[in-house]
DNA sequence: ACAACTACTGTATGGAAAAACAGTAACCCT
DNA sequence: AGGGTTACTGTTTTTCCATACAGTAGTTGT
């Protein structure tokens, strides 16, 4: 098909809107009303352009005889697409991979993959996907190379299971406030120290709450 | 919607056919052709009674004006929804729970619920979903309440995680096959002795391999 | 037995829509 | 500088199509 200029690629997406809408291709007049034509022969005419350009075919002599090469359902696969991905997105989680300094966790560019699951599985529901690094919270049943279910908040209450970020490093600890306001966050694991952040000179996020946990693969 | 006279309903099939296939409603006269009526007035007729059953609805004045009041998108959101109910059963895995003596695991009555989960997260594929009881497994990272994905197979190499089934008791162990024939059923917790089966005279049978867990709490 | 409805034929007509003819004004190319 | 293309306005003609009117035949219900 050859190339269309700006024009006639608007006129040829009103007549496909016009037909998932409508339910019927639009006469010349149709066509003319929508652009602001004062006569119905510059929608002739470029009717005429696109039909010799091979983007529609024109059937002589009969009403709304326009018709799109590629049929209605594909017409309307555009949409479906659009409806699917969408789906499909709202029961699906991302995977975040490196997350790098100063940037926000659920940042476009940090996004490795989506994953089939229902967010709705986990309450508060899940908003991503953490891999974990290292054992420092095996104690609790977290492994090295699982993937934790973030709920994407910044309030948590004592003792529950954070993704915190400590000078643009994320790490995933359990969470207790001292008196003091100095924050412990506490690994699951005898060999690893509890790191103790003073939040009035180093920077501290809470960054969401572990909800749930995915390990897929027990071959590792 | 009132009920439709058989002629009705065939004309109403001629014309979503009409619609899908030509890309526009038809006029009065193809209608009139495609059922041999020598007037136009016949097709007129059986349209005035589809619209008044509501069946359709007739844009007045305008050439091919036959609306189906559903649209084009829904004609196509029926089959759509066949499909989408289709996929979301192959994008889940059934909740196996209280496993009855004697009966298959996958049995349709053991299936509590569905859960939104791509069953290629895991590999090899995981068949269901298997919920923890107890803590004999906490030394991988399995706790009371985790969910099993369970790759369904009676095959399982040595040292592999898997479902067995003692005289009707469905158990997750780590096996062992001892040079002797017996089978070690060993858990992972220091609390809980290994299981010693002599298949030669109790019944074992080798359930499923663990190809991953999902919890959906740190709350519990 | 007769009204009411369905399913048509046959004719007619006005308005809807396709499509041709005649122009104008930009813009691009060479 | 001028031919070709794009993007229109304006008008007219023909044909398509919707739709009204008049009528026939068969079926169903009461």
């Amino acid at each position: 098909m050859q190339p269309l200029t700006t024009r006639q690629q608007a006129i040829l997406d009103f007549i496909r809107r016009y037909i998932v809408e409508q339910g019927m291709p639009p006469t010349r007049a149709d066509i003319g009303a929508a652009f602001g034509f004062a006569s119905p022969n510059a929608a002739e005419s470029h009717l005429k352009a696109l039909a010799q350009k091979g983007a529609i075919r024109l059937e002589p002599g009969s009403a709304r005889g326009i018709r799109l090469p590629e049929g209605v359902l594909e017409q309307v696969s555009e949409r479906l697409d659009a409806h699917l991905r969408a789906m499909s997105e709202q029961l699906s989680l991302p995977l975040v991979g490196r997350v790098a300094a100063g940037s926000p966790i659920l940042a476009q560019e940090h996004i490795e993959s989506r994953h089939a699951i229902d967010p709705a599985m986990f309450a508060p529901r899940a908003d991503y996907l953490l891999r974990v690094r290292g054992n420092s919270m095996t104690g609790v049943g977290i492994l090295d190379g699982d993937l934790l279910a973030v709920h994407s908040t910044a309030e948590a209450r004592d003792g529950q299971i954070v993704v915190a970020r400590v000078e643009d490093d994320v790490t995933v600890k359990r969470l207790r406030r001292r008196g003091d306001g100095i924050v412990e966050l506490i690994a699951e694991n005898p060999d690893y120290a509890p790191i103790l952040v003073d939040p009035s000179h180093t920077p501290l996020a809470i960054e969401g709450l572990a909800v749930g946990l995915i390990r897929d693969g027990f071959a590792r």
